[in-house]
Order: C-alpha cells, then sequence, then structure tokens
DNA sequence: AAAAATTTGTGCGTATGTATT
DNA sequence: TAATACATACGCACAAATTTT
C-alpha cells in the first residue's frame, strides 16, 4: 500500500488501507459530479489548479481524473480542458420496451427517421426470428432515432409481409414503430427477447450516429410478438455507447422520470 | 454511402429491391452457419475458390465476406483465410442471474478467481447502490471469471462489512458467488437491476480477458439484494464482447440447453 | 495570419513506504 | 535482516493541441 505523509491536508482523512491521496481526490471530484455539483459538460479547474488546491502534485491530480475517465465520468481534451462526461440515456429493457416512451420518460423529445424500406426475402436469421419460411418476404426498414435531435440508434426492422406492407408509410407518416404497427392492425405488442452485444461501429453506423470512427455501440437484436405470441418483428439496432446504456430492472414496475 | 455505379451489380446495394449477387451469396454462407455446415472456428475456402464456385468476381466474394464479417459472423485474416467466429456465450440476465448456472447452462465448465480482496470505504456511487452511509467500510473483491479455462468477465463486488466480512475467504474457496454469500447467511437473494454499457476495455481488462488492445468489452453493472430487499453486492463487471452476449427474455422461465 | 498563452500529454529522475522473497 | 519489486508521490522539462491575443 502506498505511503502516507500526514503533512499532505488531502491524506488527512482516513487512513485505512488503499486509501491513497490519488484515491481521496478522484472520489472528492466523483462526490462533485454525483451531486451535480459538477454538471454535465462542465469544465473542471485545470490540473495545476486542482493540484494547488488539494496540495498534491500534479501527477497526482491526473492519477485521479485518469481513474474517473476510464469509467467515463470524466473526459480530458488536450488543450482545451477536463469536462463531465453527460449522463448517458437511461434505456430500460422489458417487456414493453417502447423508444419513444423510454426516451419521454427521461424528458427527452423523441424522434424517428425512415431511411429505406424495401421488401426483402427473409434471409436464415430473419425467417427463424419472425418463425416464417426462409426467403418469404419481409419489409426492412432502416430507421434512425434520436432523442432532443442527436442521434441515438439506427437500425434495421424487419416484418412479415403481407400483414405489414403498411407499415413503411405509417412509420414514416409518425416517425415511431408503435403507431406504425398500430394502423397495421396491432393494437398491443410485446417484447419476447432482447440480445445485447458490443462491438466497433461500422463506417455506415458512426456516420449515421455521428460517431468518431472507432466508437462501440451497443449491438440489440429483439424480437416483438403480438397478442398471440405471433412474432410481428425482429429489429437490429445499434445505440451509440457513448449516450445510452440499457437497463435491465427485476422490479419491471415503474421508473419514476 | 458509396457511389452508384449501376453496371456493377453489388453497388445495388442501396437500391432497388437488394437482390444482389453478393446478398446472396452471404444468404448461403449465413445459412450454412447456422446449420453448422460450417462450424465455428472452421475455414472458409479462399475468396478465389469461393468466387469460382459461385461463378461471380472475387470482389462479389469479398462484397458478402465484409457483410458478414461485420456483423461477427466470420472473421478474414489476411494471409490466414476467413473463419467461422465461435457463437457468443448467451448470458441470460434476469431476477435471477447467476454466473455459473448461466454458464453451465450452455455447457460449459463455469470458473471464478479472487485477484484480490480488500476493505475500502463505500465511494459515493457504491453507497448510494448499497443504502449505506457515505464511506461505510465495503469489501472490495476483484474477480475473473471463466468458462471452459477462457476468461469471460472480470469486474469488482463490493458488500458492506461487517456483515459480508468472511465473503472473500468463502469465494476464494469456492469461486462462484452464490455459495460464498450462503456462507455469510443469504439464502437466496435476487437482481434488483442491471446496467449495461459498452466500451473499449482498459489495459488492465484486455490483460485480464487476454483481449488484443481496443477490443470492447460490456461493463454491466449489478444490484443484488437479498429475501428483505436489502442490497446485498453491487457489482461492476466487464464481459468480453466477443465471447458473450447479454439475453434479456420476458419469458423468464426457462432456457432449454 | 501569426504569435502567444493556456492546458493536457509524456518522459525522466528521485524518494519513500509497503509487500514479498 | 537484507534484498527486491512495486506502487505512490514529487519536481522539472518539454511536446502537442487548443484557444486567445
Amino acid at each position: 500500500m502506498p505511503g502516507t505523509d500526514d503533512t499532505n491536508p488531502a491524506s488527512a482523512l482516513y487512513r485505512g488501507k488503499g486509501v491513497t491521496a490519488w484515491r481521496l481526490i478522484a472520489d472528492e471530484i466523483e462526490a462533485d459530479i454525483a451531486v451535480l455539483r459538477l454538471p454535465p459538460g462542465e469544465q473542471l479547474p485545470t490540473e495545476a489548479q486542482l493540484a494547488a488546491r488539494f496540495g498534491v502534485n500534479r501527477h497526482t491530480v491526473r492519477r485521479a481524473i485518469a481513474s474517473l475517465a476510464e469509467r467515463g465520468l470524466l473526459k480530458a481534451a488536450q488543450g482545451r480542458g477536463t469536462f463531465v462526461e453527460n449522463w448517458p440515456l437511461s434505456y430500460p429493457i422489458g417487456p414493453r420496451t417502447r423508444f419513444s416512451e423510454n426516451v419521454a420518460r427521461e424528458r427527452h423529445q423523441p424522434g424517428g427517421e425512415l431511411l429505406r424500406a424495401e421488401e426483402i426475402p427473409a434471409t436464415p436469421v430473419i425467417a427463424h426470428a419472425l418463425s416464417i419460411p426462409a426467403a418469404a418476404p419481409v419489409v426492412a426498414v432502416s430507421t434512425r432515432r434520436f432523442a432532443d435531435g442527436t442521434p441515438i440508434s439506427c437500425g434495421i426492422i424487419h416484418l412479415p409481409l403481407p400483414r405489414f406492407a403498411g407499415f413503411a408509410a405509417a412509420y414514416r407518416r409518425n416517425g415511431a414503430v408503435t403507431p406504425a404497427l398500430a394502423a397495421c392492425g396491432v393494437a398491443d405488442y410485446r417484447r419476447l427477447e432482447t440480445r445485447i452485444a458490443a462491438r466497433s461501429a461500422s463506417a455506415e453506423e458512426a456516420a449515421l450516429l455521428d460517431l468518431a470512427p472507432g466508437r462501440v455501440v451497443l449491438a440489440v437484436t429483439s424480437i416483438n410478438v403480438d397478442d398471440n405470441q405471433v412474432p410481428i418483428e425482429f429489429g437490429n439496432t445499434a445505440f451509440a455507447a457513448d449516450r445510452v446504456e440499457l437497463l435491465v430492472a427485476s422490479d419491471q414496475a415503474e421508473f419514476k422520470p
């Protein structure tokens, strides 16, 4: 364990195992972020100022910042400063997962955009997910979704034909899945399963989501079923991992805003 | 988006019905993978051989391979060949999430390793997650978990003291959380919430998980509670995204092997 | 447009306390 | 006890990126 210099004010608090100066500084900054005394987007004092305030060397402050940056709470930019990262949008996943509701719950303005729609024969995995014969016709709808104008996710959803022949047009009008499904006679639907993987964004995804190349996305595949347990939608969505975290709550009752 | 050259069959991707040569080839390979005619790890024929078999130019085969590689089904290695990727371990998340059960369900041998255990004062987020006062003592247990000997995840779990003073020793003996909690008098526990983010692996995570630098991890934070809804464990786990996918099933009843 | 100032990033050397051998 | 390895912390200097003058 590290050395403890009793003359150092920052190290005078606790003296347990593993309590080092840089850890104390990191905890203090973390607490400031947690209490919103350092709100998202806020610029921290410079490393030199923090070092002076805590009475330590600049390297020690840098060690604390590095620890918080690794956990995604801070982001240091050479020449500009160090900033508090935005809290990710919390996106609950459960039996009644709906994009627009999830975004609105966090007091953001949801939006959806239809990029492309085409009829294609189902590939093997699409056919399996929708429980239809291989190469049966489906409509593939490419979408991009927003919260307050910033892109959150993009992806392709597949729906069987001819039942959902009118889906694309309805989605284009509404910019949301639920009303578009309603236009096709689906009063209610349920999320059957959600698979979550992670990978680097493809070039197309990076362009659509306005991500720096190499940033990572949460790759989510989902199956929705209607009231009769018939699969109606197979989706393949990439969420910008910088802006969203997925939340699986076992208490599926309510999420207060 | 790429340019559109009508004389090039592969460039019809972004227009029309989407039934292009490379798509047909990709579907065929995908189907072979789906029915295990191309098992995980298998090497594909060379691009030249595939081009000859399908009667297309090698560029067309490359377009199909690129599409499947982007979805993680294939991996092309310059100079070596193209290989079928291993199917990721499917890791169900729900009210009764347990690592060892999840791994055993997929017919793999689970394992756990205690890397380090120390008593520390709770940071603000730990204290909030466990519903204890700030800076209250907790035990932080660093673990690494395996399936069939290959590392799957690493992370730190935090448990309040003095209730779980014996946890670390019990975990070291058993290599699993559930029996270690039982040793502390917790007969049963429930997953309260799970937050899923994604990011690049840190240097330490890359080393522990045997990942190439820059590969991505699923960063999962979880809270488990005992029968009285008292938080007993706050975990912060990084899953190697190459080797595991998280599965949220609304029908939480059963998963057949 | 160019120069200066500011801020983070990197490297080296030194010293000290902790843990292991 | 001694030797060794390691993590922490300090001090100085300079490089690289950005903003301001």
